[in-house]
DNA sequence: TCTGGGGTCCTAGGACCC
DNA sequence: TCTGGGGTCCTAGGACCC
């Protein structure tokens, strides 16, 4: 039996949450940049028609944004969740297979479903109407084609948002006027690999010798050769397949020159990261804590160091996590350098049931540990304060630059919007 | 002055064993 | 002393995604 699948992404997702509780900027060009304010991760329409990229940096458009009286938001990912799991939810109510596959897309299996366009303009006006944000949806036999289609239902106008490429003579007249580089899975390097092969569209791409592929590149490119081809080899994945790591890292707003600052900006990281081990109900054996000056400083020396380290046994206890991410600290720590960045990553996880206690370990002492864990992630999260170890420290210096930050709109009372 | 963060998968190469 | 291939496991690094 052929497979129907559809991708449904939104668009501009965080430039439309913006605006969802902003109508007066509906026509508005805006943007959204990254932590610190670094760069440019998310354009509305207006935006990109004004030819700024994705992923400049901030000081290299300021004349254009004063020019074109650009809005400007710092991201605020606490309410681009709250409004994805909106739009999943909606998507989850019209379809009963449905794989979130980002914070902005899903996959949805609509196998067995008589009119397609309709069923697509339907899930488009739905999720429009509960939620406030506009979507495309691309609708082909494969994931990938499913991407290109959703491409194609963005790029052009009279397809009102909705493509159905599950014609193979549509899909080839699509392929020949669609970059290769626009395909779902071939990024940077394999583009100019292919370029040099005189490959240029997708359609030439399709045509490929799946065992030359192979052998020239990877499975994974023979993959993408094949689903181009109208064979699946991507299946729906509904459920999400647990994480294999956890990593928290920032950019510091300034740099930090000083053992202490950057100790304490790392023991956050690591406490972060247990806390979504946690979440995830998981143990960690893994502690991996990395620092790093500036790549683009090159006035000032660089360093780049990171160290890895096993606990004596599984563990989510951020106590724990804590003393082995210090003595990892110690381990790549070097005085003398501007730090731009730090992180610290979880690995090597394995679920609280099927772990072999310690011969050594104290039982009652262990179940204490959890139970206190779980106190403090219910004080974290409660909004009346918080509760933190020594070595972490709730009031840095090393915090975020944000100086564009929509507020709470979703999850704060007091900033719900008034309507008069 | 100012350049994101969090993931996955695959591959090549080394260590080790038989 | 020389010489061999095949297998597994692990890790680092690259490429990709959003």
């Amino acid at each position: 039996m052929t497979c129907t699948f559809a991708i449904v992404d939104c668009n501009n997702f965080y430039a439309s949450c913006e605006r969802l509780f902003r109508p007066d900027l509906k026509s508005v060009p805006l943007l959204v940049l990254s932590n610190n304010d670094g760069c440019v991760i998310a354009r509305s329409q207006e935006v990109k028609a004004l030819g700024i990229k994705m992923g400049v940096p901030l000081f290299k458009i300021q004349d254009e944004i004063k020019r074109h009286g650009i809005q400007v938001f710092s991201s605020n990912y606490t309410l681009y969740g709250d409004i994805s799991s909106r739009v999943m939810h909606t998507l989850e109510q019209l379809s009963p297979h449905v794989e979130v596959y980002s914070i902005d897309e899903a996959f949805l299996d609509l196998s067995g479903i008589g009119s397609l366009n309709d069923y697509g303009q339907m899930i488009k006006a739905t999720v429009l109407r509960h939620v406030g944000v506009p979507v495309c949806v691309g609708i082909a036999p494969t994931k990938t084609l499913a991407k290109l289609a959703n491409n194609a239902a963005k790029k052009f106008k009279a397809t009102q948002g909705v493509v159905d490429l599950r014609e193979h003579k549509r899909q080839k007249r699509l392929m020949e006027i669609t970059p290769v580089n626009e395909i779902w899975g071939v990024g940077r390097k394999l583009t100019e690999s292919l370029n040099r092969r005189g490959i240029e569209t997708a359609w030439q791409l399709a045509q490929m010798d799946t065992h030359q592929v192979r052998r020239l590149y990877s499975v994974v490119l023979e993959r993408t050769v094949c689903e181009l081809n109208g064979e699946s080899c991507l299946g729906l994945e509904e459920t999400a397949s647990a994480k294999q790591q956890i990593v928290c890292s920032r950019s510091f707003g300034e740099r930090l020159t000083h053992y202490t600052a950057l100790r304490e900006a790392v023991c956050e990281f690591s406490a972060r990261a247990a806390e979504k081990l946690r979440r995830e109900n998981r143990l960690a054996m893994m502690v991996n804590v990395f620092i790093r000056t500036s790549p683009f400083d090159e006035t000032s020396p660089r360093y780049d160091n990171t160290a890895t380290g096993k606990l004596s046994q599984p563990s989510a206890d951020t106590s724990k996590i804590l003393e082995l991410t210090t003595r990892l600290f110690d381990m790549v720590w070097k005085d003398g350098y501007r730090y731009a960045k730090a992180g610290v990553m979880l690995g090597d996880f394995c679920s609280p049931d099927n772990v072999q206690p310690s011969l050594f370990e104290n039982q009652e002492r262990r179940q204490e540990n959890e139970a206190l864990m779980q106190v403090i992630d219910t004080i974290n999260h409660s909004g009346q304060g918080k509760v933190w170890f020594g070595g972490q420290r709730p009031q840095k210096d090393w915090f975020m630059k944000q100086a564009n930050v929509s507020p709470a709109y979703t999850t704060r009372w007091s900033s719900i919007p008034e309507v008069r």
